[in-house]
DNA sequence: CCTGATTTCCCATGATATCCCATATCTGTC
DNA sequence: GACAGATATGGGATATCATGGGAAATCAGG
């Protein structure tokens, strides 16, 4: 799981460090897959190991073939998610793409924020902004969890 | 897979080159299929390896022989795919007909799009509008993969 | 058979991406 | 606190890719 935040730094040369802990969850897969954000709350990109974007493809193949919305996701996501391979010899480093740069308004500080089954690369300015947002709206979500818990635990430990 | 968005260009003796990310898909093989796409709400050409092609025609093959949509099928994909071979010595260049380019207005600059198992070839012109349109529905259908993922999560820890 | 058009093969070049190495910094263990 | 290993950072060298152009082979028509 992508778990915690880390800050990085994109070079002169746009490279960036993927934080250590995240290439442990990729599990020494030599590459990253990123992606704009689709969400249009959200101005950051957002990666993932390759078990994620298969997963993604089989939900997009899914759908009907003419769905608009199957052709939307498959634009959005497939279209513009990129493999990007570590330097081979510089430590988890990937080159990030000027327009990916540009999307996020990334030009130097960048926080890496792990969400469990992917992560999001945000600018360090828009991160602050989004998550003081985000623990106000958290600890009125509580109850959220608490009731998910106790659904769970009926069922869950049953079960298993 | 086929993942990103490419630019390319189509020169004075209609060679454009296919990405170099699209080529490593095809795992070297020295020639791409390519369509023209039989969704009548899109003017771009498809593409892929030898694997979907064979794929196509097995799917085909299982349809009922007096079928009208086998026969659709057979005629609008397989009798209008064309299997290009690369540029010998010129890095990764097929040669564009004339008639795929009229087909997908392409004059001079295109994106490769990539698209999972498959990418499209699109005039940048074109592109341009049919991306717009596509982000926005992309971020509304979201909710689409979270639901498979969430299923898949469920059922796959279990049998796992 | 000949000629012109078209297709395929081949080569060179500049820009960019990738590879590689060294150093600085951080983290964990004793 | 000292030390070793892991991680992050900076810079340069090399390989790859995209592009343009010409030569040679093949094809089509008269």
């Amino acid at each position: 799981m992508f778990l915690s935040t880390y800050d990085s730094k994109v070079d002169g040369k746009s490279r960036v460090s993927v934080p250590a802990a995240f290439r442990k969850v990729l599990g020494g897969d030599d590459s990253v897959f990123i992606w704009p954000s689709i969400d249009k709350t959200k101005r950051c990109l957002e990666g993932g190991g390759r078990d994620l974007i298969v997963n993604y493809q089989k939900a997009i193949s899914r759908l009907k073939p003419m769905d608009p919305r199957r052709r939307a996701l498959e634009y959005g996501l497939l279209g513009q998610c990129k493999e990007f391979t570590f330097d081979a010899g510089g430590g988890g480093r990937i080159v990030l793409h000027k327009d990916f740069k540009e999307f996020a308004d990334i030009t130097d500080d960048v926080k890496f924020v792990g969400l469990g089954d992917r992560f999001e690369i945000w600018s360090v300015k828009d991160h602050e902004s989004m998550a003081r947002d985000m623990v106000d709206l958290a600890g009125e979500s509580l109850d959220l969890i608490d009731t998910f818990n106790s659904v769970m635990h009926d069922f869950g430990e049953v079960s298993s």
